[in-house]
DNA sequence: TTAATTTGTTAGATAAGCCTAACAATTATA
DNA sequence: TATAATTGTTAGGCTTATCTAACAAATTAA
């Protein structure tokens, strides 16, 4: 049985490589950073964790995950999300409030609970901010292959869901009308202040390259494949 | 905030005094044996407790709830008993099974989260094993005046709880074709053995008085007044 | 009322998870 | 390539919650 701090660290780890599938690997301040803690804090906890057989780390590397410890990371993703929909569906949550306690919920130990939960919300396959929640297999869905600052100009798309989870970049996305499946058409792009204009709910918005990083889209047109 | 073991020693204390109503305060060791640890353990946290002004303590007395400790406590049974509640009326859980994951899901800080609980679940009053859920501003119900061991030769009464809340007596409870609201007629009691002769759906059966004592009943016959 | 038993306390250890400060290795840059 | 900047590690400390062993107080029983 790990600590909830264990299964923290494999989690930022996952969230830090495979799951953004940009890398394999992390670095110790970069996973100290993520977590809030000093590096010599990581440091400590990464000599333990390769102890376990849950990641591979070699003193001066990256540090990534083993099968195990993938799996145990997943586990957890699983319980964070399955919370945060249920939080959202049956308990009247809005999205920006429901990841604080998620947090605190994703550690409950029960095999039983998760699966009911995940029967009760209807197996759903993405949580409320769009991020895909992995089934009682450990597979997952990967979306969020393009965000809005990619998208070129004269291009519709519909939003998936969004790279910033923090409650105030979430409030932003309320208030201008955005929200998951919302089609959103590239208007402009100018040059002049880097601003996006775009279309939604039949209003033309500017959005800054900054928002528009932390907003996930699907472009029919653009035919992207889903990779893995 | 608490620390879960802060509020696991708040509560045990409660339940030892306030909740039997049997007395007002609780001694280390007992404490200590309630909690699984050791008395020196005990001992070093009402020290913390009382520091915190959550508990009263004098060396070498014994210990109760403060007026705010009183309130913590409370709080950590409204959450522990809404949350059985849910696994038992939402996830399909039985009985023997919602209180270990109750005892990790009763830490969690959340207040809109118990609120939006309490309100899915059509604020009930008392939890699958008939104990009183406080309500949002601490109130509770006192019932449970009662046990199957006191009741009287001919007379019926109604199952309202049970006092062990161990997996291994509810599912006997279970077995026996027991459950809250059931109608039970106490038909003999045998001097020989002590066995108590009930009769439950139409069925006569024998119990110990082990068994009954840990069976609250309510007996409209008996009219015994609710303190409190 | 003394002795035995029970109950409660203290002191000293341990493990987890965090810190700071000092140092070492690696990588980037001048 | 030498030096500066970044990144990672080690050593030593702190707090929380636990333990054991030894001891002290309170209660019960002879």
């Amino acid at each position: 049985m790990l600590s909830f701090t264990e299964e923290n660290y494999l989690k930022s780890l996952f969230q830090l490589t495979v799951e953004t599938a940009l890398k394999e690997e992390a670095g110790t301040n970069e996973l100290a950073a993520h977590l809030g803690v000093k590096p010599a804090t990581a440091n400590d906890m990464l000599k333990k964790l390769k102890e376990k057989k849950l990641i591979k780390y070699e003193k001066y590397g990256k540090s990534s995950l083993t099968k195990e410890g993938k799996k145990i990371a997943i586990d957890v993703i699983r319980k964070h999300r399955l919370w945060e929909t249920f939080l959202f569906e049956k308990l009247e949550f809005s999205w920006d409030e429901v990841h604080e306690v998620a947090e605190q919920l994703e550690h409950i130990q029960s095999k039983k609970l998760i699966d009911k939960l995940d029967k009760l919300l209807n197996y759903p396959v993405s949580d409320p901010h769009g991020d895909p929640i992995p089934n009682a297999k450990g597979e997952m869905m990967i979306l969020h292959q393009q965000t809005l600052a990619e998208e070129s100009v004269g291009h519709q798309c519909k939003m998936t869901g969004v790279k910033d989870n923090s409650s105030a970049f979430l409030k932003y996305v309320d208030q201008l009308g955005l929200a998951i499946n919302k089609t959103i058409k590239v208007l402009a792009r100018h040059e002049y202040d880097d601003l996006i204009e775009i279309e939604v709910n039949g209003k033309r918005i500017s959005v800054s390259p900054k928002f528009a990083e932390n907003i996930f889209i699907f472009c029919t047109a653009c035919k992207k494949k889903t990779n893995r």
